[in-house]
DNA sequence: GCCGTTTTCGGCCCGACTGTTTTCAGTCG
C-alpha cells in the first residue's frame, strides 16, 4: 500500500466522520494526517515496522499511527469500515458533487436513504426531495447540473493549460477601466503541476468598496465564460468552456498583500500561519493582519509586511505547503531557490534526424537566443524505429554533423556557445543499451531512457534500470515515457533504489520540464535530494518553441527546495563536463 | 485525534456567497 492510497483512506475516513456528524477537530486530524502521509518522502508501509518513526511525523500521534498500521496491514481503517457499514460504500462519491457537503449528504440519507449519485438523480426526477429543508427548485437544478458536470469531467487541469487561460484573462482584465493590478494566486502561483481552479486577484479604483458594480458586470461578460457560478460584490466565479473554474476577486489596494497571501495558500500553510498569528495576539484573514484586542491593522498592503510582522522572512509561493518553510523563515534559513536565470544550457533535445522538427543549427540558435551557453543534441537510438532512431552508422554521422555546428557556433560566438554531441539511448528489456559502448563513447551526453516494455513487473523494471545505469557510458538517467516511469505512485519501479544507485555512481537524474511529462513530482525530487542525487533539468524539445517550457520544470524544482548547486546544467560548459560521471574509456579521436 | 512560549487538559483558522429558514445554515476556498 503506497502513500497516496493510505492518504486516500484517511481522507475517506474524514469525509465519513463529517457525514456522521463527528467531532470537527478529530476530522481535521484525519485530514492533516492524510496531508502528512501524502507529502512524506518515506514509504509509510515500511515505517509502520518502526512506530517511533511514524510518531516523528507532525500530525501523527499514537492513535493515527495505529490507523496507519491498520491501513498497511488490512488495506483499510477500522473506523472507515465501521462507517461504511453504517452508510454505503457509494456515499463518498456524493461528496464530490459541487455544493454537496456532509450536512446535505446526511440530510439525503436520513430523508430517503440516498447514498449514490445515481440515486440522487433518480430522486431529483421523481420529486422525492421536494419538501426537504434547503431543497428548493434552484437547489435541485444546481444539483442536477453538478451531476452533469461531474460526469463530463475532469478533476484537475495541467498547469500549462491553466496558464494559457490565465494569460488570456490577464490581458482581458488589465484592459478594463479602473484596473491597476491583475495577479494569479492559488496553485498556479505556487507552481504546482496541476490546478483545480484558477484564482485571480484584481485591484484598482474599480475594485474599491462600493465601486465594483461596473467591473463585475464587465468580468461577467468575458467571452470565454461557459457558465456563471456566482456573482457577488467582489467575487465572480465561472466555468470556462474547457470546464476550468475561475474565481476573480476584486480587492481594495490596501488589502492586496493580505489577499495575495490568503488566496495563494496552500491551505495547510495558511492554517499554520493563522495559528502563529493567534499565538502572537493577531488575527489573519484575507483583508489584513490585525491585533486581536483592538482590531487595529498591523499589515495588509504587501505580503512582505505581513510575513515580517509575524517574525518571518518572505516565503516564496512554491514553498508554502507547511513542510518546514515557516520554521526556516523564522530562523532566516530559507533556501535560495534555483531560478530560470541560473540555467546555462538544455541537455536534451531532438532534431529532424529522428522525431524532432528542426535542424541542429536551428535548435542551437534558438537556445542561444534564450540566453543559454550550451546545448546537447540527443536524438533517439535505433530501437525507437518509429522515430527513425539512429543506428551505429547514422549515430556516428550525426556526431560529425553536431561537431561541425559546434565548431561554427564556437567561432561565431568567440567560444561563448557550445553544442555537445549526445544521444538518448534506449534501455532494452534486459537492461542493456541498444547501441554499443564504442559508439556511446564518442559523445559527451548519454541519456538512458526506457520507452518500451512498460508493463513489466516492478522488480523486473527496477533491475532493468539498475543494470542500465551501471554501464559507464550512461551519464544521465532520462525520463521514461512521462506516463509510467519515475512518475508519482503507483510506481512501476522502486524509485528510491534507482535514485540511490544513481547518487552512488554519479549518474545525474533528469527532470523533464515539460508539463505533459510529469516525470518527477516535487516529492520525488525531494527524495532525490535526500539521497544525494545530482539533477539536470531539460525540456526534451522536439521543436524550438518547446525550449520555452523550461519555466514549468523550474517551478517543480523550487517546490522541492532545489538550489542552484543541486543542478548540473547551471554550471559552465567546462564545469559541466567535469561534473558529469567520469567515463572509463575516452575513445574520442 | 493532536499538541504544548499560559497548557498533559482544553483548546484547535476565517469570511464570502447562496438560497431560502424573514436571521441563518451550509459550502467553499
Amino acid at each position: 500500500m503506497n502513500n497516496p492510497s493510505i492518504a486516500r483512506l484517511l481522507v475517506e475516513t474524514a469525509d465519513l466522520l463529517e457525514i456522521d456528524g463527528g467531532d470537527s477537530f478529530r476530522i481535521r486530524s484525519y485530514r492533516r494526517a492524510a496531508e502528512a502521509v501524502e507529502q512524506s518522502t518515506a514509504a509509510i508501509a515500511e515505517l509502520v515496522e518502526t512506530p517511533e518513526r511514524l510518531l516523528e511525523i507532525p500530525g501523527i500521534g499514537k492513535g493515527m499511527a495505529a490507523n496507519l498500521q491498520a491501513a498497511v496491514r488490512t488495506q483499510s481503517i477500522p473506523l472507515r469500515d465501521e462507517l461504511l457499514a453504517r452508510y454505503s460504500t457509494l456515499i463518498l462519491e456524493l461528496m464530490k458533487l459541487p455544493g454537496m457537503g456532509p450536512k446535505t449528504v446526511r440530510l439525503l440519507w436520513d430523508a430517503a436513504q440516498i447514498a449514490s449519485i445515481d440515486a440522487l438523480e433518480a430522486a431529483i426526477h421523481s420529486g422525492a426531495l421536494s419538501g426537504l429543508p434547503r431543497m428548493g427548485e434552484k437547489q435541485l437544478a444546481k444539483l442536477q447540473k453538478g451531476i452533469d458536470d461531474y460526469r463530463k469531467s475532469s478533476g484537475r487541469f495541467r498547469i500549462d493549460h491553466v496558464e494559457e487561460a490565465w494569460l488570456a484573462l490577464r490581458s482581458f482584465l488589465a484592459a478594463q477601466p479602473g484596473v491597476e493590478t491583475v495577479t494569479a494566486a492559488g496553485s498556479l502561483r505556487r507552481g504546482r503541476e496541476t490546478a483545480g481552479d484558477l484564482d485571480i486577484l484584481v485591484t484598482g479604483a474599480a475594485c474599491e468598496p462600493g465601486a465594483t458594480a461596473t467591473l463585475v458586470e464587465s468580468v461577467a461578460s468575458y467571452h470565454g465564460i461557459r457558465d456563471l457560478i456566482a456573482r457577488g460584490e467582489n467575487k465572480i466565479s465561472f466555468y470556462l468552456h474547457n470546464s476550468l473554474q475561475v474565481d476573480v476577486r476584486l480587492l481594495p489596494a490596501i488589502s492586496r498583500g493580505a489577499a495575495l497571501q490568503y488566496f495563494t495558500g496552500s491551505k495547510m500553510h495558511n492554517v499554520a500561519l493563522r495559528q502563529r498569528a493567534l499565538r502572537m495576539g493577531y488575527t489573519l484573514n484575507e483583508w489584513a493582519l490585525a491585533r486581536v484586542d483592538d482590531g487595529s491593522v498591523v499589515a495588509s498592503e504587501t505580503e512582505e509586511a505581513i510575513y515580517a510582522a509575524l517574525g518571518l522572512d518572505w516565503i516564496p509561493p512554491e514553498l508554502r505547503e507547511n513542510l518546514g518553510e515557516i520554521e526556516a523563515a523564522q530562523s532566516h534559513s530559507l533556501p535560495r531557490l534555483i531560478t530560470l536565470d541560473d540555467l546555462r544550457g538544455d541537455l536534451h533535445m531532438h532534431t529532424h534526424a529522428t522525431d524532432g522538427h528542426n535542424s541542429i543549427h536551428e535548435m542551437a540558435e534558438a537556445a542561444r537566443a534564450r540566453g543559454y551557453s550550451y546545448i546537447a543534441i540527443t536524438d533517439h537510438s535505433k530501437n525507437l524505429a518509429m522515430t527513425n532512431g539512429l543506428n551505429e552508422e547514422r549515430a556516428l554521422e550525426h556526431v560529425a554533423r553536431i561537431r561541425a555546428v559546434d565548431h561554427a557556433m564556437n567561432r561565431a560566438t568567440n567560444g561563448r556557445f557550445r553544442v555537445f554531441a549526445g544521444i538518448e539511448v534506449d534501455i532494452l528489456a534486459d537492461g542493456s543499451l541498444d547501441l554499443p559502448d564504442a559508439v556511446l563513447a564518442e559523445m559527451e551526453i548519454v541519456i538512458a531512457s526506457v520507452h518500451t516494455g512498460l508493463q513489466m513487473p516492478r522488480e523486473a523494471m527496477t533491475e532493468r534500470i539498475l543494470r542500465a545505469v551501471e554501464n559507464p557510458c550512461v551519464r544521465i538517467l532520462g525520463h521514461g515515457t512521462g506516463r509510467l516511469l519515475l512518475r508519482r505512485e503507483p510506481y512501476e519501479l522502486d524509485l528510491p533504489a534507482v535514485l540511490k544507485r544513481c547518487a552512488e555512481l554519479g549518474v545525474a537524474v533528469e527532470h523533464n520540464a515539460a508539463p505533459e511529462r510529469l516525470d518527477l513530482c516535487d516529492r520525488d525530487l525531494r527524495l532525490a535530494l535526500e539521497l544525494g542525487c545530482r539533477l539536470v533539468i531539460n525540456t526534451d524539445a522536439h521543436d524550438t518553441r518547446h525550449l520555452d517550457k523550461m519555466h514549468f520544470g523550474i517551478r517543480q524544482l523550487r517546490r522541492a527546495w532545489v538550489k542552484r548547486e543541486h543542478v548540473l546544467n547551471t554550471l559552465s560548459a567546462e564545469e559541466l563536463l567535469a561534473a558529469l560521471r567520469p567515463r572509463n574509456e575516452m575513445r574520442r579521436p
